[in-house]
DNA sequence: CAGACATATCGATATCTGTCAATATGTGGA
DNA sequence: TCCACATATTGACAGATATCGATATGTCTG
């Protein structure tokens, strides 16, 4: 058996990294995996799930902040948490109008990942 | 602010249940958000998705078991508890065949997740 | 049947994560 | 200017997770 080191690391998902390399269409490697591992870690929570379906269903095609709180039942600092996630990941824009945040999705990138597993 | 409980609680994935509500056709509810979240947990990690990329990949549709600890390295307990994680999210399939374990993809669970994503 | 081998399970541990309360920051209105 | 309000940040904590070494289980071969 090989002899390996502990430790996970932290992985951030850097949004400009051309997202990602199919699972099916050749083996991954190390870094491949790791790149889109981190993106699907995004959305491998229910929270942050329902926040981008909210928001990508939004018929306005924007989704104030101030809505999000009441449908997606946790605190206002852990909502703000998940929409920093999403946005850090590409996966969601934030622009900042007064007093309010809004958000849009970025249907590019959430495509991306679902054809890197499903092409 | 809503009231709320606290505690994640441990989600299994069952692989029987149909997979998955899509994220942009309508806006998830907490039931469907849990279920497409675990089955999602399952893929986010890139030891697993290393693993499933080479099952997946194999030109003969099958793998073994036991030539997977050279590519993915990780312990051999590690890479146990990955399949085991991968059979149970119903992504692959194992069959023992004499001392060796094979494994191969289940292609239509896959799809299943990334259409839940681009539809 | 005994030993070698492939894989699974157990137990422990460091790290990561989702959550909240408290607080800070920033914006608009009176 | 001061206050109410929307959102973000900080700090803390319980629970989940990826990993490994040790060990158990099961199977083939001599």
């Amino acid at each position: 058996m090989p002899t390996k080191k502990r430790a996970p690391k932290a992985i951030t998902v850097d949004a400009r990294v051309t997202c990602c390399a199919s699972v099916t269409a050749s083996t991954l490697d190390e870094a491949d995996a790791v790149k889109l591992a981190a993106l699907l870690k995004v959305l491998a929570d229910p929270a942050r799930l329902r926040l981008l379906s909210l928001i990508a269903t939004a018929p306005s095609g924007e989704t104030c902040a101030c809505d999000l709180g009441e449908v997606v039942e946790r605190s206002q600092p852990t909502i703000s948490h998940h929409l920093s996630m999403l946005v850090d990941a590409g996966l969601v824009t934030r622009e900042q109008r007064g007093r309010w945040a809004w958000y849009r999705a970025v249907p590019a990138q959430l495509a991306a990942v679902g054809n890197a597993l499903a092409p």
